[in-house]
DNA sequence: ATAGATACCTTACAAGCTAAGGTGAATCCT
DNA sequence: AGGATTCACCTTAGCTTGTAAGGTATCTAT
């Protein structure tokens, strides 16, 4: 037919894209097999030749998206055993970047029950590199889950907007500043200060990746600390 | 009529608390309006009275979830200045309590596009206490970033169970672990080095509560050493 | 007694997932 | 070449969800 031949064929990856791609645009609950249908042509039950279900289709999702994450952590920097800290830290601002371009992947993520293998090989890498740099399994161990519990917990930003900002509109936003102000006072103090010796106010002044890159290194500067500790103790 | 006699009045505090039970049971995909409307029997139009639709009854279900963990938090330990450190440790300790009640909780949360407003009283009180022991207002927005998203991540767990253990069967478990050792090699390292000097083999060898502790701890050791390196820079 | 408010119910529909089975074209086998 | 198989997609239909529209019974106040 002529429509089928004006169109690309169907593929279990043409679709996880398109999927993504919806996604990424309408947020998660704008991801149904009808409308991944209709964004690739064709009738809804078409969709089960390729996958078997709906979530076959959110797994294929977030295996998509872990795929994407491990491409932008591939090989980053040199992987010397004095090189662990930098190269990690590399490795989760990358992916940090993948996540800001889904903002709903973690949240996924956290919802399946199954996740994408390629990611353990992944950890194992880590794994890798902090015994290969002096970490005990144990400490090593403690690091992936400290590191990666931040990473998803970042994505989750509970805390960046003004609660529940309604009107922005002159008077009535002077009106709930006030309200704020007295009901939140450390809150309305601290934004104050902040936004003292930033240059534009109340625009974005929680700076994400500011306070990604500082938990960061706070979790790295205290993994290294016990790192030199254990070694010490050990009596090298 | 007997059968409405013979049950609570419908009331959103009824109505939220059996979800959060509905929830606890089966998960979030088991709370839907006609379930619900069954637990409490009445017709499903009938929650409309008290709640304006499901987006609502998600929003009144977080609630709930929140105030517990407010009431689990409150007045834990002593406010002194010099307390900061243990009193922030217990509460989040308590909060990570109410959230292994619930674990798709942080989930939900994070899904939400409105928060809690008591959700910012505590923090609100938490940004008081660090500001009270010394922090300065930057340091203390770090703080919460940082405390705040570990929690949260947490919760998720991406990494606590073998991946996608299948069968748990004499010889094919065996055969699992060899592919798996050759695989991931650095994982089996460590899952071996771990289990060696644990007593039960492989049964809940990641333990949440320790590995959430290090990470508490590693977070509030970075924070004080911040602290009084900004203090001992500005000269006191 | 009557008017309204309160609290719950009946009916109905669109949109969601998917089981069951159909159809035309391509490919393979002899 | 011709029949059988397989591939890739479609049609129909069933059941679950959320919820709009409007009905009804009970209580309260005048």
């Amino acid at each position: 037919m002529a429509a089928r031949a004006s169109r690309r064929p169907l593929s279990r990856e043409l679709l996880l894209a398109t999927a993504v791609a919806l996604v990424d645009v309408g947020g998660i609950k704008a991801l149904t097999m009808r409308r991944l249908a209709t964004a690739v042509d064709v009738e809804p039950m078409s969709l089960y030749y390729h996958l078997p279900d709906k979530e076959a289709l959110l797994d294929g999702v977030v295996e998509t998206v872990v795929a994407e994450i491990l491409a932008a952590v591939d090989d980053l920097g040199p992987r010397g055993a004095d090189q662990w800290r930098p190269r990690l830290r590399q490795q989760f601002l990358a992916a940090r970047e993948v996540m800001l371009r889904h903002p709903w992947a973690p949240g996924l993520l956290g919802s399946r029950e199954t996740v994408p293998a390629g990611l353990y090989a992944y950890f194992d890498g880590i794994v890798g590199d902090l015994v290969g740099a002096g970490f005990s399994y144990r400490l090593a161990h403690r690091a992936l889950h400290a590191l990666g519990s931040m990473a998803l917990g970042f994505a989750q930003e509970i805390f960046s907007p003004a609660p529940a900002a309604g009107s922005t509109q002159g008077d009535q936003a002077e009106a709930d500043l006030a309200a704020m102000a007295e009901a939140l006072p450390h809150l309305s103090a601290m934004v104050a200060s902040e936004v003292h010796d930033s240059s534009d106010p109340m625009l974005g002044w929680c700076d994400g990746q500011v306070e990604f890159e500082f938990t960061l290194d706070l979790i790295l500067g205290g993994l290294e600390r016990l790192k030199e500790q254990a070694r010490g103790s050990e009596g090298v």
